[in-house]
DNA sequence: CGAGAAACTCAACGCATGATGAATTCCACC
DNA sequence: GGTGGAATTCATCATGCGTTGAGTTTCTCG
């Protein structure tokens, strides 16, 4: 809304100082055996974390990379593969349900709270959720990705665990709730939410998932 | 991702049959006073609805209202500006707030819950939920408008009647459950979450709403 | 009935975007 | 030490977008 958008040209047309601004770039590969495609997967990853799917676009990526957005189709074809490889899942889901369900059944709520603010303080883990959350809310494919990964890896592994009625229902309910504390935390970014600690947010968490996942 | 773009020129440009696709408008204003502007706002809440800010265009929005995108300038003067048409808020928060908090503290996490799964039975009022939600989590000039709105229409006004440590962050904590319900439900439409009814659904979500508010 | 305003469409502009193909530079291997 | 292939950039295409200005039709009010 009224945003300033970004010039797609990056290169100053001065001809007062061409050594200056943008030291433009030959053609052709570089030399010593930098890692680039991991460069470029990061600058996605934080873009599209930023910005969302549409918004993010394989010129600013590139940018970001210090990198002509042509190389990104040369490695990963299409701006669909790139994001889908920009998001690969950090940790197994199957481990991660295993472990925070194994345990005292009383305390179930409080490990999940634990797991989830912990994995928020990792920046990386952090980038991807956010990416994910934002196309999700625009891209109805990255919706129904996500769709898939919370029923076959969340519920249906939890399900089997949990002894409650409408364990679905319930499973869900704590997955909303942990997304809608990722928007209001990190995309509003609303106070003193978006700056509460982990001490802070922890105690009043965990009482409403363990209610989620083991009734009253 | 490998979506279907819509074709932006929906003339037929065959010869064969003229009158048969698309009876070619004339220009000019029409006869009979429909009340166009309306039909217009009523496209665009349902276009920022499903598609979110960016990926609504004003072009689909004048197609889904039967009229040259044009129009939309002309009554509207830009994109931003009709979404802040479409989207002007249906009930005024101040007495939702009042209306809610007012009553036996001891059940004020039912009445927000009956409260909210009452608005989502409006369609109107949900289409602009959407269109908020889904805007915001792109368009950082619409989460700014949001977190104006969460604090000073929400957090101040609740927080002086209630009576707990942290107001600020438990009126917050009940905003970002709801945020997320809604994304659960109507975005990422996880099942059995997104048909679950309001009898299934208002004792599970009241207890956590009543907790947030006023403590244990 | 006549004039001016309002409603409405058309054609076009300028820009950003995703994608492609050719050209250039460097590395690895024989 | 030369050759093939990988890495990288450049120029370009087609498309969709928001927006504008001019033209046309109808309504309203005197």
């Amino acid at each position: 809304m009224g945003a300033v958008r970004a010039r797609d040209n990056e290169r100053v047309t001065s001809a007062e100082h061409p050594a200056s601004a943008s030291p433009r770039k030959k053609a052709g590969r570089r030399p010593g055996g930098a890692d680039t495609r991991q460069v470029v997967l990061e600058a996605a990853r934080a873009e599209f974390a930023a910005r969302g799917y549409e918004k993010a676009s394989m010129r600013a990526i590139g940018r970001a990379a210090g990198v002509d957005a042509a190389l990104l189709h040369h490695y990963f074809g299409t701006k669909d593969r790139l994001f889908l490889a920009a998001l690969e899942f950090p940790v197994d889901p199957q481990l991660v349900v295993e472990q925070v369900i194994a345990g005292d059944p009383a305390t179930v709520g409080e490990r999940v709270a634990g797991f989830v603010l912990g994995v928020w303080e990792q920046p990386e883990a952090l980038e991807r959720m956010l990416a994910l959350v934002r196309a999700a809310a625009t891209t109805e494919q990255v919706a129904q990705l996500m769709r898939g990964f919370v029923l076959e890896e969340l519920v249906r592994r939890a399900v089997v665990e949990l002894d409650v009625e409408q364990a679905e229902l319930r499973v869900e309910l704590v997955m909303s709730q942990i997304v809608g504390l990722a928007m209001a935390r990190y995309v509003i970014g609303v106070e003193p939410l978006a700056s509460a600690t982990r001490e802070e947010l922890l105690p009043l968490l965990a009482p409403t998932f363990q209610r989620y996942l083991t009734g009253a």
